[in-house]
DNA sequence: AGTCATTTATGACTCGCGGTCAGAATCTTG
DNA sequence: CAAGATTCTGACCGCGAGTCATAAATGACT
């Protein structure tokens, strides 16, 4: 291994350390109750070493964010293939999502937030950047399994795929957002689940129907 | 007029002068770009004195933000009371909303934030026992048109108003939510109406169908 | 091994802002 | 006008993100 190479490698180590510590503490406490101080101690650093690997806290937070989409991306990958009902699959992904949310309300807010502000978090290019792509990948699976029910003749023709998409991806989002935060803890999983359900269920059957 | 009742009123004017020297602030750049020492100078008077009459800056935006959501809530009534469809008044609400938010993007993110975190603002607990109740009263408009709706036979019986409800009204945040901050600026008035309408149709549809 | 350039680490410091408070200014009352 | 009550002021505090002068570590070269 040369040097460069092996140079790289412990800088990788290091920010991995940092991404880990981070990762703890702010699964823990949320964004704002973490400081870049917290942070760098937890990983036995110093606070401006963590400005060596990252530009700011946001984008510590962010590349945390990043790998949990893709993990969930990989799992709706994995739906998509299953090559169901198209409406089956967009309800297995609905479902998908409050599991992942469930798991990590605060990421949930995180990509709200990130939605909601269009200047966005104090991020390099580049992340901004992996951070949109991301995002909107999982959203195009929506118009890909659309599409494939229209090929199926589960919906019919023509309609507007980008519209539904929109639609499907706002109630999801709607309904999580409305029931995450608020009512018993316990309780939050089978509502969201319930009232999503029989919201898509709805809206789908509604399509189908369309303009026959 | 008494001593104490003159006092009241001066005391009355300080705050709309703050109230009004921050909402051109607030409505111009945004929450978080707006110090309190600016409004401070904008309404003539030291930030100390804004203290007086306010606990925290966001106070004095939850406060701007209650006497919005009773203007539209004004509205709303009245669009209950003209006793149309209930599908008719639902899409009417909804299309309200999108012009309040239209005209003011920031209430919408503020409004979206409070409903995010739980811990809420740094309120009094009458602020926010008052914020509470003026969103729900919003909400409750839906119950209360879904219900006129099955009296009128125009949706089926039984259905679970709540669960509509929340449907329904994440629906709407979820497809706003989705529009208001992407996308060429002027068009974004007739994206999310137009996706919105389509959207409340087809639900709307699909929920007279239920259990035929 | 010793020298020196380059990379990496440190933590004291700056900066911005929300919020506080001791003391000054102003008003009320007798 | 004096004394007390009320309101106002702006210097100050605390906090946390981000910076930077300085120090330590590394390793290439002699």
């Amino acid at each position: 291994m040369g040097i460069g190479a092996r140079r790289n490698k412990i800088r990788e180590q290091r920010r991995q350390t940092i991404l880990r510590a981070a990762r703890k503490l702010f699964f823990e406490k949320g964004f704002k109750n973490v400081t870049v101080e917290s942070i760098a101690k937890k990983a036995n650093i110093s606070k401006g070493a963590v400005y060596l690997h990252f530009k700011s806290k946001d984008e510590i937070y962010t590349h945390l964010l990043l790998s949990e989409v893709d993990r969930h991306q990989k799992l709706i990958k994995s739906i998509v293939e299953e090559k169901n009902r198209a409406s089956e699959s967009i309800r297995k992904i609905a479902l998908s999502y409050v599991e992942f949310f469930l798991n990590d309300p605060e990421l949930f807010r995180i990509l709200m937030n990130y939605m909601l502000n269009p200047e966005h978090l104090d991020l390099t290019e580049e992340m901004d950047k992996k951070l949109v792509t991301a995002v909107n990948r999982n959203i195009d699976a929506i118009s890909e399994l659309i599409n494939a029910g229209i090929e199926a003749g589960e919906f019919p023709r023509p309609i507007n795929v980008f519209h539904h998409r929109n639609i499907i991806w706002g109630m999801i989002n709607g309904i999580i957002a409305l029931h995450l935060f608020t009512g018993p803890e316990e309780k939050r999983g089978t509502r969201i689940r319930n009232t999503l359900e029989e919201g898509l269920d709805i809206y789908l059957r509604g399509l189908k129907e369309q303009k026959k």
